[in-house]
DNA sequence: ATTGTTAATGAAAATGATTTTCATTATCAT
DNA sequence: ATGATAATGAAAATCATTTTCATTAACAAT
């Protein structure tokens, strides 16, 4: 369903106006593989909807997150990073965050074995702590192929 | 070894004196088993050392950060939040983060599990991305004992 | 298609965490 | 005890995010 309102129907159930920026935004998130900050959003949308206020992104990406239509995350850099939420199983990943670059990589080996361990902590959270797990996250720090080769031709 | 020097043989490699604001933070790290903000830190500081400034304190964690003392975490609350690095093994452990009060629990259960996971997926990592992890980090979201009854209450 | 209600917007100001600047102070090698 | 200079603290600057409020636009009712 292409079009300006191709995305409408998701929030039927919430008591909303489906307006311009939103439809805006969630495309872009919807079709960029990036983990982007509200203001790369915000840079990016001006070509698609010039005049958009920064403030409106904010206000979007909450919507979105408290929707769950979209993750937010943060990664230490002082700003949150937002990532279009899929619905296929095969959609789940964790992060690999460079520390010298910044960049966000997405992977998604293992995770079969990594649920399978997730699903048996959560069990032991809720019975021994009474915690509802909700959600979680895994993520590895450490530096990517080009900062590595680039440290080296420094030294 | 207690004293005002007590950590102070641990920064001999660094270039850098050993000063009274950098034990006393650096010795609250060690006895708390909370995960603390530089706000909650400079107020606890001014008991053992009034007359610190916030700046001292913000400087001081990220000397410690870089020296490997402490860790950093973002658990998206908006402020950094910090936490002693034991050496021992034992201390492995995970975040459980309230996503109502904010509150934040370790859990060590299952670690061993987890980090054959973790290591075997780092293997992989190396191999396939040519990524060299420095760390990892797993947390769960979610709704903590206290503030699950409180909502059964409300409702 | 037009209209009225009011949710959503955008600009500017406010807030809050963190960083920078710079003159002063205190550590520690000598 | 002393001097070089690293570390400090106060204030200002920066940067992400939130709030305020007058204006605009979505859409239900006509």
């Amino acid at each position: 369903m292409p079009g300006p309102k191709r995305w409408r129907h998701r929030f039927r159930e919430q008591v909303c106006r489906w307006t311009m920026p939103r439809e805006a935004i969630l495309d872009l998130l919807s079709r960029t593989s990036k983990h982007m900050s509200p203001k790369e959003i915000y840079g990016e949308i001006q070509k698609s909807y010039p005049g958009i206020g920064l403030t409106t992104v904010y206000r979007t990406l909450d919507l979105l997150v408290r929707s769950g239509v979209i993750n937010r995350f943060s990664f230490g850099d002082g700003q949150s990073r937002y990532e279009f939420k899929e619905g296929r199983k095969q959609s789940q990943h964790y992060h690999l965050i460079c520390t010298q670059c910044g960049r966000i990589f997405d992977y998604s080996d293992f995770v079969e074995e990594e649920l399978a361990i997730v699903r048996k902590t959560e069990a032991i959270l809720a019975k021994k702590y009474n915690f509802m797990v909700q959600d979680h996250n895994i993520e590895f720090y450490g530096l990517c192929d080009q900062c590595q080769s680039q440290n080296e031709r420094r030294s």
